[in-house]
Formats: C-alpha cells, sequence, structure tokens
DNA sequence: CGCGAGATTGATGGTAATCAACGAACGTGG
DNA sequence: CCACGTTCGTTGATTACCATCAATCTCGCG
C-alpha cells in the first residue's frame, strides 16, 4: 500500500483520533483494494470478516427476500458499512455490491475489535460512527413509515441538491432502478412520481434533473430534520 | 433509591462488566421512577438528557410526521432506549411513552459519556447494545420494504410466539391499534389481516390469539432470521 | 444498422388507506 | 343494578396508491 494511501486512510475520522500505535496495528493485514461496478462485495447471511471503508467510489447496500430484492443504502466516500456486524462478531444483514469503479480499505475484524478498549479516541470514532448509523436507520424507517412514495421523491431530490451542491442541478450517479429500490418503489412509480413532481417545477432530462421551484417542491416535500438530515 | 433496585440494575447487561467504581459513578444522579400507563416520557426533537432504561413495565416509542403517527418499535425489560442520542448529544429521533405500569431507571446522559472510555467492560457493552439497536432496525426496515402487511402480522405472531414462551396461545399486552402502528398498517387493515390468517389456523378472541396451525402459518410467513430474529 | 438494457407509458388488478357505520366491552354516575 | 357514554374493534363501501404486465421508446454500443 503506498504512503500517500496511508496518509489518507489516517484522515479518515474513524482513523483521526486513534494512537499511533493502534493505527499501525490496524494497518497490518489490511487491504486497498480496486473494485469495477457491479461486483458484489459482501452477501447476506456471511459471517463478518472485514470492515469496510468506501475510500473512492459508490457502493450499494441491498438485501433480498423471497425472490425480492430492495436497496437499503448507497455508501459514499468516506463512509464504513457493516460496522455493527463486525463488532459483535455476527452475520450480515445485508450485501454489498459496487455501482461505480471503487476503491476499498478492508480491515479485518478482528483487528477493530482488539483495537477497541486499548485506545479511547479509536473506540469513541467507532461508537460515534455507530450510533450515526442507527440514526441514519431510524430516520429511513420513519421515512418509509410516514410519507408516501412521491413525498419519499421530493426529499431526496431536495437533499440530494444540498448534499452535492449542485443546487438546483441534480445529476443522478445511481440508475433510475437503484432510486426506485433505495425510495421503496418500483421504477415505474418512480416514473409516475416524477412526472407528479412536474407539477412542483421537476423537470429531468435522463439522469440529470432540475428543481425548477425550490420553495415549491419544499412545500410539498415538507423535509424534517428528524427525519431527512444527513445526520 | 432502595439496596435490592440497585443490586438489580447491577444485573442489567448493560453494567454487569462495568467496574464498581465506574458503576458507583454512573448510579450518582440516577433516577428510578415509576410511571402510570400511558405516560409520555420523552418528546422527538428534545434534546438527550437522560438514558433510560425499562426495568419493568411496557414502553412504546414512537414517531410523529405531518399529523401522522407510528409506532417504531415496542421496549420491554431490560431493554434501553435512545441510547444512540446520549452517546452523540443530539436530539431524540423518537419519542416514548409508557404502554403499561412501568418502572424506568434514568441515568444522566453526561454520566454515560463520561465513564465511557474510562471503563472499558461498560464500552463493551454500551458498543454491545447499540449494536444489536442498529441491527433490530435494519431489520425492521427489510421487514416494511420486503413484506406484505398480512407476512408482517404472520411473523409477528410467530416471534411474539417463541419470545412470551406461550407456544400456541399469543396474548397481546397492546391494543391492536398500536400493534397495527407497529406493523405498519391501520387498525382496519390489521383486523382484515387477521382474517387472512384465519385460513391459516389463527383464531382470535379479544387479546387471545391463538396459532391453532403454526407449520401452515410459518409456511405463509416464510421467517426469516435475516429479519425476524430477536437478536 | 440492429441489438439490448433501461426508462417510460398505458392498462389492469391488488393492496392498503379512508370514511362511515355498527357492535362489544368497560367505567361512570345515577 | 342499570342507563349511558366512551373507547376500541370490526365490517362494509369507496377511493387512492402501488405493483404487475405489456408495449413502446430512447440511447449507447457493437
Amino acid at each position: 500500500m503506498k504512503t500517500e494511501d496511508v496518509d489518507a486512510v489516517r484522515q479518515l475520522p474513524l482513523f483521526q483520533d486513534a494512537r499511533k500505535e493502534t493505527f499501525a496495528k490496524i494497518m497490518r493485514g489490511v487491504l486497498l483494494q480496486r473494485f469495477p461496478p457491479g461486483v458484489t462485495l459482501i452477501t447476506e447471511s456471511d459471517t463478518a470478516d472485514f470492515l469496510h471503508v468506501v475510500v473512492d467510489g459508490l457502493v450499494e447496500m441491498f438485501a433480498t427476500h423471497g425472490g425480492r430484492e430492495t436497496t437499503l443504502s448507497l455508501v459514499r466516500p468516506v463512509g464504513t458499512f457493516i460496522l455493527a456486524a463486525v463488532l459483535t462478531d455476527q452475520v450480515y444483514l445485508q450485501s454489498a455490491r459496487t455501482v461505480l469503479k471503487s476503491r476499498l480499505l478492508m480491515i479485518p475484524a478482528a483487528h477493530v475489535r482488539a483495537a477497541m478498549g486499548t485506545d479511547e479516541g479509536f473506540t469513541r470514532a467507532v461508537v460515534a460512527e455507530l450510533a450515526r448509523g442507527y440514526r441514519c436507520t431510524i430516520k429511513e424507517v420513519k421515512n418509509q413509515k410516514l410519507r408516501s412514495g412521491a413525498e419519499r421523491l421530493a426529499n431526496w431530490l431536495l437533499q440530494e441538491s444540498a448534499r452535492s451542491g449542485a443546487g438546483a442541478a441534480v445529476e443522478l450517479d445511481v440508475e433510475k432502478r437503484k432510486l426506485a429500490a433505495l425510495l421503496g418503489m418500483t421504477p415505474e412509480n418512480l416514473s409516475r412520481a416524477f412526472s407528479t413532481l412536474r407539477d412542483y417545477g421537476v423537470t429531468s432530462v435522463g439522469p440529470a434533473i432540475r428543481i425548477g421551484e425550490p420553495e415549491a417542491l419544499a412545500a410539498f416535500a415538507r423535509p424534517n430534520p428528524l427525519i431527512d438530515g444527513p445526520e
């Protein structure tokens, strides 16, 4: 692994406050690997071997049941996934696959568990990350149970606009079918939700979305920091 | 606070492995309080002041948005709630109210945060509890997105039967309207879901449910340890 | 140019929400 | 002890939303 990569990893929120020795110990046996799009990284019900960090690219978390599949979340740099399974040494509840060409840091689960308890700074970072993920998931349940499909799309657009900093012009970096699954609907219904939002100034050409009247869209979406916040 | 209560608290998973001093420190300023049914304990968007532990009784976690309300979970003894908000010193994402007469242990949030890092055993217990809650919530999202209403009810019945150890006779300890909200449907639809399950041997008289043909019900429900497990 | 994957649109059926009415259970006060 | 009111649960009718199936369209690519 290159020195510059090691330095980049050192800057990750998870490791910033870790002691030098802890970091060095964790880095032994670590893998920093590139993957093409569409590669399955982990599969639900497998035992947790590695903590994964998305250094670059985009990863989709998904789950299946009885022939159906749904997207649970998208993990962007610099995010981690399956931390909970790693910490408690249990099986994965989710599967993961790359959406774009991605670079992933893979840390042996045993190293993470060993580092906890010996390093307060690292432990705090782990707890913070775990709590963040937990709260995001609770928001997701509220989003699902308290809003309609079109409302979820409207709020997703507002959030995405804020996140990417692109203002009124939002560019999708995932297929619409994945967005549909993420929002808990079928691709067909996503199309219809988009045409519903035309009444509130949302227009789209392929993956390029324009939010023509942000106030009108927000009035329809009724965003709520207790559901939408990026945390 | 009585000695026997202190001893009982000491036995909680969260404190079992804590050092003596840590436990003593946390216990200063702790409240062990009784509440009648229907009391609102915390409200979403309030800042996290106390970590709550349900010592006895039953607590409902719920959330509201735009005039709607949904039940997110039921917390039974000996469970905690809003641990994530306490650890990261943020606002609650959920509200809580007692369903039954309950006894609650309330630990000042600052004490919990202070104890972390100085006590490895306690920290591990906190992390374990946090990870458990996280995983339960992920299961809940999968439950919502991958199953129909009747399937959610069927699986809930099977799980409840296993949890309470009552075998084929399940006794509801919450109103059906709350169960409906927990399962993500209206009370009317819960009624209809129950009549759907009659075809699979489920009969009910008031709050007393009988699972007449467990195999038939399971065949319909298709339980999945990656969704249903009690964790 | 032709192919294939994804996106869209239309038609249809099913599931769930809503509105309304009725009935049972319980508690209160007469 | 009973009349009454309230709350909860159930049932029916209706509507809205969403899933499914099918067909067409678009775009990128060989």
